[in-house]
RNA sequence: GCGAAAGUAGCUCAGCUGGUAGAGCAUAACCUUGCCAAGGUUAGGGUCGCGAGUUCGAAUCUCGUCUUUCGCUCCA
């Protein structure tokens, strides 16, 4: 029941976001492209407005962090280094009976465990009919049967990752179908062929063909920070412990990419590279975890919504992990991740480049590759976040219904909406007076057709958090009336005192 | 990729067992009203996702295909 409510609700998001100009399906006239969606009129501003207060809050408000903007595409090498050429470049293999999808290496590599036991078994068993007199290497080297086992995975690993290395999937389904692998859940041998999945997204880079070279399009931005550390802490001479910030895109060529704007193939992220003494990274990473969570709760969303995760199977390059959950329409789910990388990326940058990536640090007079604190949160993962909580459906006093995006007023699209009360006496003239005025300070909205009831509700579902209001009486005194999104509050106040009064209400401190 | 469901106007949907499309809301114009979506008149907008097939005739039946949603799987 519960389940079926939050599908519901996250179809009426989805809805909402395309009626009201939030989220369009990528060229949708050509029956869209899949799991691409593009930012309408709307959904641009809140994006820009989520970025800045992302950017401030890092980069603004710290004066050891600075920005940069690094490109999409990246020296090949960089993603050898990464590790994303190995670990993004997997062979998949489905059974078609279990319906359960496998690496098809690891499914010959837990062939190869099984034959592994087998000797094992041999020797323990020669250890106790031998007791003390037993040679493990001498057995090894003479024992016909195991010699015979060992024999064999050599040749299955040989043809494996000769295979593998040649890109021959053909062979690796072979190989799988000769060893009689059967499918660990339905002891089915029914498999369908192997196929690579390569997460990176390729071009060629040059125009002519034959010598263009393979490069990629980059799965996450924190490679484009790492490969300018030198050039930054030199260009800016920050001291450790300092970060570098950056917001941009990224590409992962999912197999599944789903769930709305959740999980996407092309993506922006904003992510900080905070670099620190080794050693202190624990510190820095609790720090760095309530920092963002501090963030979050800035823009007054009920804590219930949040949870963190503290990693326990770690990723090749993390010694810390946690993410920041939020409780998405379709349950919590990952929306920014604190890792703490050690040296790993510098070191492999080092390694592969030849370039000295050390800091000299004078407090100790020690030499170092620094260690990294990451904090990383995906853009539109965060506007879904901001659209799916402030979507609200109310029922009013009078028995009537709106729907109210109630946006944090920061992250609002539009800031104001200036309306006159009716299209004549003047009104609209010296709405669109106040409206000249307004719109160096505040992103506004000039409206005058329909009721005035009917251009409320019109704002409160874009989340327009102020409307405007031009009466008769504007035109004695000068005064307009104001009127508060969430609790349609009105509020009589004098027209040189907008820009002061919006200024204030929209702002957040951190 | 596999399994299930869906695709008709900008949105939400109706259209039963085949007879070449409707409603409400929305949009535009004009009149009216004037502080919380609901007055009147008129107009625009759809080759029913796309492509084949069956049929005298397909939105409706069959097949294929694309897209979306949910589940499985994957997730640096």
């Amino acid at each position: 029941m519960a389940k079926n409510n939050s599908e519901d609700k996250f179809k009426k998001i989805v809805a909402h976001a395309k009626e009201y100009g939030f989220i369009f399906q990528s060229s949708e006239i050509y029956d869209g492209l899949s799991a691409t969606y593009d930012y309408a009129q709307n959904g641009v501003e809140l994006k820009n407005n989520i970025k800045e207060y992302w950017w401030k809050a890092m980069v603004q408000y710290n004066e050891n962090i600075v920005g940069i903007d690094s490109a999409i595409f990246m020296h090949p090498s960089v993603w050898k280094a990464s590790g994303h050429v190995d670990a993004f470049n997997d062979p998949m293999i489905d059974n078609k009976d279990s319906k359960k999808r496998y690496r098809a290496d690891v499914l010959v590599e837990d062939y190869i465990a099984k034959i592994e036991a087998k000797i094992n078994k041999e020797i323990t068993k020669a250890k106790k009919r031998f007791g003390e007199t037993f040679n493990e290497e001498e057995f090894r080297a003479t024992n016909p049967r195991v010699l015979d086992n060992l024999k064999k995975i050599k040749d299955i690993n040989h043809t494996l990752y000769s295979s593998l290395e040649k890109e021959d999937l053909e062979a690796v389904k072979q190989l799988i179908e000769d060893l009689g692998i059967a499918c660990p859940v339905s002891g089915s041998k029914n498999w369908t062929e192997v196929r690579q999945f390569n997460l990176m997204f390729d071009t060629k880079m040059g125009s002519l063909s034959d010598d263009s070279s393979k490069i990629y399009l980059r799965p996450e931005t924190a490679q484009g920070i790492f490969v300018n550390y030198l050039n930054v802490q030199k260009t800016s001479r920050m001291k450790i412990p300092f970060g570098i910030a950056q917001i941009g895109k990224a590409f992962r060529n999912e197999i599944i990419a789903r769930q709305f704007i959740f999980r996407m193939r092309e993506f922006e992220q904003m992510e900080m590279q905070f670099f620190v003494r080794p050693g202190t990274e624990k510190k820095w990473f609790d720090y760095w975890k309530e920092q963002r969570t501090k963030w979050h709760k800035s823009l007054g969303i009920p804590d219930e919504e949040y949870r963190l995760h503290d990693h326990e199977k770690l990723a090749h390059y993390a010694n810390m992990a946690t993410d920041i959950e939020f409780r998405f329409p379709m349950g919590f789910k990952e929306l920014e991740g604190v890792h703490s990388r050690t040296d790993f990326d510098l070191k492999a940058h080092q390694t592969h480049s030849g370039k000295k990536i050390t800091y000299f640090d004078h407090e100790i007079n020690e030499s170092y590759v620094p260690y990294v604190v990451e904090t990383s949160i995906g853009l539109d993962r965060m506007f879904l976040a901001i659209l799916s909580n402030s979507y609200t459906e109310e029922k009013l006093e009078d028995g009537s219904e709106r729907v109210v995006l109630k946006i944090p007023p920061v992250l609002a699209p539009i800031k104001a909406a200036i309306f006159p009360l009716t299209k004549k006496d003047n009104l609209p003239e010296k709405a669109r007076e106040i409206m000249a005025k307004l719109k160096y300070d505040f992103n506004c909205h000039y409206e005058e057709k329909d009721a005035i009831g009917k251009r409320y509700r019109r704002h409160d579902a874009i989340g327009t958090p102020y409307c405007i209001t031009v009466d008769h009486q504007t035109l004695e005194d000068n005064t307009v009336t104001i009127r508060e999104r969430d609790s349609m509050a009105q509020e009589r106040v004098a027209i040189d005192q907008l820009t002061s009064i919006i200024n204030e209400k929209i702002k957040v401190e951190l």
